[in-house]
DNA sequence: GATAAAATTTTAACTACGATAAATTTCAAT
DNA sequence: ATTGAAATTTATCGTAGTTAAAATTTTATC
């Protein structure tokens, strides 16, 4: 039955926002979800199956949310990019952290079988805005865009992390991966962009609490 | 007997940097060994303190590594850093990885038991370069010094981990960690020291083969 | 509507892991 | 040689993921 799938997959989700990485074992889950382990593996598969699953769910939604991404510019794009995430992972922060964790995990067990794509899209995005920028005469041209896209991308990729692990608050994943962001793309900017980039970062500094009009948050 | 011990640990040691993480279990460990899995908790603990154990040692090879870091000026100072790590780390790149991988792990599973100090020093030594930059007048001030070490900390965490994974060798780890920390220098640096930089950064887009003669590698 | 076939679910068991209590051995000091 | 403490092993526990085979439910056919 698919309503058993789907349970099957809810309870998995649910355990794994509220109890972590750990605690989801397949017999506790069969036992929450009112099946037994072997049905578990008949409708959904193995473990890594499971945890695949609930990752391809997460990626699903960062991609939706990053589809309506506009062209206004490095500055604001970055933002725009970084806040729409930091606003789904806070939106559910538990899983998000979970769901990110098993799929470190997944990535060491299982190689390359792991979905192409929590970092697909983003690090284009990235590298997009960093070309972009450069093509709109933003950078000097001293470095290579390419360069400075790869670079600019690791500050985000890296606040992920630290957030994921619990280092920082979704506030704090927000100010490091813009703040890492603007700091490659000032290296190579013109006088006028870095200057904007200089205010950006300066407005970073700032404790925010202006945050919450932006999402409902139900 | 300590003999015992050591075996246990040199055994533990060469098992994770031939077979990785998940072939190092206790019960081939004592097999390999000649003793048995009581006896590894009582000469070295659980599994957990077994690890802790393993990676003390590579925190420790690091840390004398970098104690003979000499003050010449910011560049040539990361470049030493860096460049003293990644030797390190290819001289015994299985067994380092497999180490750093258990390291994460454990800084999962046990909080913060972990020992203090992979990153420890390392971050420190790169917060130092930039707020001496800062003194010294490299940099014009736009920034906080202080966000700019943390960023361009976050360059060489960020290709220590991309390294760990496998997603970059040694070569590769210098290149990143390197000019991610030259960047973020470069986004608020004085002209003058911003041209060093440049230049530093066009020379590691080249691809190197004079490193060979840096160490014997025995 | 009964029955055969197909699909699904469960029972039961396997292997491997980390961990530990209790029994045994080892070995030094009296 | 005896005794007592320390080190080592035997045997076992509990839990993990996984799977073969039996039991059940569903579906299709006559």
């Amino acid at each position: 039955m698919e309503r058993r799938r789907q349970r099957i997959l809810s309870v998995a989700r649910t355990t794994l926002a509220r109890d972590g990485f750990e605690a989801l074992t397949l017999r506790s889950l069969a036992q929450q979800a009112g099946v037994t382990v072997p049905t578990i593996y008949n409708l959904v598969g193995s473990k890594d199956d499971l945890l695949r699953e609930l990752i391809a769910g997460l990626v699903e939604r960062c991609e939706r949310a990053l589809e309506e991404v506009e062209d206004h510019g490095p500055i604001d794009m970055a933002r725009h990019v970084v806040g729409t995430l930091a606003a789904l992972f806070a939106e559910d922060e538990d899983f998000c952290r979970a769901a990110l964790v098993a799929g470190q995990r997944l990535e060491r067990s299982s190689g390359a079988n792991a979905p192409p794509g929590i970092w697909q899209r983003s690090s284009q995005i990235a590298m997009r805005i960093c070309l972009d920028a450069s093509r709109s005469g933003l950078l000097r041209g001293d470095l290579d865009p390419r360069r400075i896209g790869e670079r600019a991308f690791d500050g985000y990729r890296i606040a992920v992390i630290d957030w994921l692990n619990g280092a920082i608050d979704a506030e704090g994943f927000e100010r490091n991966a813009l703040s890492g962001f603007y700091l490659c793309l000032a290296a190579d900017a013109v006088p006028r962009f870095r200057r904007a980039l200089v205010s950006r970062l300066a407005e970073l500094e700032r404790p925010r609490r202006a945050r919450a009009n932006r999402r409902g948050s139900t």
